[in-house]
DNA sequence: ATAAACTTTCAATATTTTCTGAAATTTCAG
DNA sequence: CTGAAATTTCAGAAAATATTGAAAGTTTAT
């Protein structure tokens, strides 16, 4: 395979990748394009090298900076602004799981906490204490993911990686 | 808060975290329906409490029972169908692990195999490199993800929790 | 074998999500 | 300061995805 179509199906498989888990394809396609890209990029280039609008490129660029998968650079005598990706595969998963674990997991965790006080009457009690109970298993579970996530996500990719090889065995 | 306002709170929320990943809204709060909910349930009462017609209940019903996160069953003198719901949330946790890993982790293993043999000449030697090597950084971090989630799925609950419950302290 | 009861399929439609591009805003060299 | 060069915003357009509902297919009691 050549090199040029060897990194085209690699940014179009993490685009797709990408997708399937909410995030979306073009976002994953630019940070697909960093993490092979030795060189920094424009913004201008990223536009030019996936076809994409400079309204598009921006939003989803800006996105990456927050998310910690991509850098803003300067080169000297440029006024433009360059970019580079996070290239440590560890980092940029710690990276998304911090993201996710904001957007999604908290709001979730929040939500069964009310959940807990959910009034009973004589007429349905049985079904309530079926409903909190069940509620209870949820979010024990979702603490345990929490926990285990916040853990991986500051954790030294030597001390994980030895865990889990034995973890795994 | 009343038990109908919180099972309906509930599965808006469950409906929501899973569009975010890639799980169509109306599968997820299927599936949060049989979650928090004891009885059999048939098409129609599905249909009936998310407001959803006949082709959209049968088509994710039918896509949970292929994850495993549903079960079909028979009541006596009836000729519908009716199903349940996994309740264990641990399980769940496993169905959704292998049917995602099925779905999107093997093909990225798939394509990131047939990206490691890129031909090189003369001109692209030092870049050829560095892109195989970045490709071989990401596929052993793919495959030790694969691994891992491969012996979550097929784990005791117990076995499990012991474990990780030692890993994160 | 029939027909009512039920399930599945799928083309048309609706909804949601993403993308574009031009205008507004910001930045910075001179 | 000034204004050209760059970035950001956002309303409307386009694309992707999900939903409907009616027709086709299947099952089963009689």
């Amino acid at each position: 395979m050549e090199l040029d179509e060897a990194k085209e199906k690699f940014i179009q498989q993490w685009g797709s990748l990408g997708s399937n888990w909410g995030i979306n394809r073009t976002m994953a396609q630019i940070h697909a394009l960093f993490l092979i890209n030795e060189d920094l990029l424009s913004a201008e280039d990223v536009m030019d090298i996936l076809k994409i609008s400079r309204g598009n490129a921006n939003m989803n660029i800006r996105t990456l900076i927050d998310w910690g998968l991509v850098y803003k650079e300067h080169k000297s005598g440029e006024r433009k602004e360059f970019f580079r990706g996070e290239k440590d595969i560890w980092i940029v998963t710690q990276r998304v799981i911090k993201a996710r674990q904001r957007q999604e997991l908290d709001p979730m965790l929040n939500v069964l906490s009310q959940l807990q006080n959910v009034e009973a009457d004589k007429k349905n009690k049985a079904e309530v204490e079926a409903f909190t109970k069940q509620i209870k298993n949820i979010k024990s579970f979702a603490e345990l993911a929490d926990n285990s996530l916040t853990k991986i996500s500051e954790s030294e990719e030597n001390w994980f990686l030895k865990t889990f090889m034995k973890f795994i065995k």
